[in-house]
DNA sequence: CGTTTTTGACCGGCGC
DNA sequence: GCGCCGGTCAAAAACG
């Protein structure tokens, strides 16, 4: 039967496209966990020899963003908040700072900082109105092919674009960008969110009374 | 027209 | 108090 083993082959070849873009995205990821090894070492050793130079800023930096790095796991940086940091490092091209990730931003500052020539820019998650999360993208000292992102929060809406890979699966889930649907999806949301808040409901009911009493007048 | 980027103003914390 | 510095706001510009 040449059919079933036609079939088989192209099952098989299909498996091996699939397997090799996953092999792929799983090299990119271990090229990033290996860079931000290799940054964080970098640092390390810098602040075990700079005993020196006085930089007591330097050093403190260094020590939290060690501590930081390192205890992401365990006691995951009680700082102060029930916020989540999490640091990746990505892979840029050459001059852009805007970087697509599977959400939207909307960049809302852009700052100058006191140990890195790069500028670093803030984004804030456009994707649904009350999504808190943000995150700060900025150029690594060390290696300028490099640019380091922190997010900061979690996300509160479904991740709908995942990949931009040549395989043989797009995954997108079903709103591209302009449908009603979705902001109607939006407006539950949001709604939802207002009508949950206290603080809404006595301004709606001071609004309300305010109004009454107008027209009764 | 709505949305996003730009960019200086502004604010609050911290060390002095 | 003052200045520094990281973070945010918001008005104008730019984009589609
Ligand atoms: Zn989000």
């Amino acid at each position: 039967m040449p059919s079933n083993d036609e079939a088989a082959s192209d099952h098989l070849a299909k498996e091996v496209k699939r397997l090799s873009g996953e092999n792929k995205k799983l090299r990119e990821v271990l090229s990033v966990m290996y860079d931000n090894y290799n940054t964080l070492r970098k640092q390390y050793i810098n602040n075990c020899s700079t005993s020196g130079t006085s930089r007591k800023r330097k050093a403190e930096k260094i020590t939290s963003r060690v501590n930081s790095e390192l205890s992401d796991e365990d006691s995951s940086c009680n700082k102060s908040r029930v916020l989540v940091h999490h640091h990746h490092i990505q892979r840029s091209d050459h001059t852009t700072l805007l970087v697509k990730d599977g959400y939207e931003w909307r960049k809302y500052g852009q700052k100058i900082t006191r140990d890195n020539p790069y500028p670093r820019a803030y984004f804030k998650c456009s994707f649904a109105p009350t999504c808190p999360v943000k995150k700060k993208v900025q150029r690594s000292v060390d290696d300028k092919s490099i640019i380091v992102a922190t997010y900061e929060g979690e996300h509160n809406h479904s991740k709908v674009v995942l990949e931009a890979g040549e395989g043989s699966s797009t995954t997108t889930i079903g709103h591209s960008h302009k449908q009603p649907e979705f902001n109607k999806l939006l407006i539950d949301q949001m709604a939802s969110f207002l009508t949950r808040d206290p603080k809404f409901k006595a301004a709606l009911a001071a609004a309300l009374r305010e109004k009454t009493t107008l027209t009764h007048k």
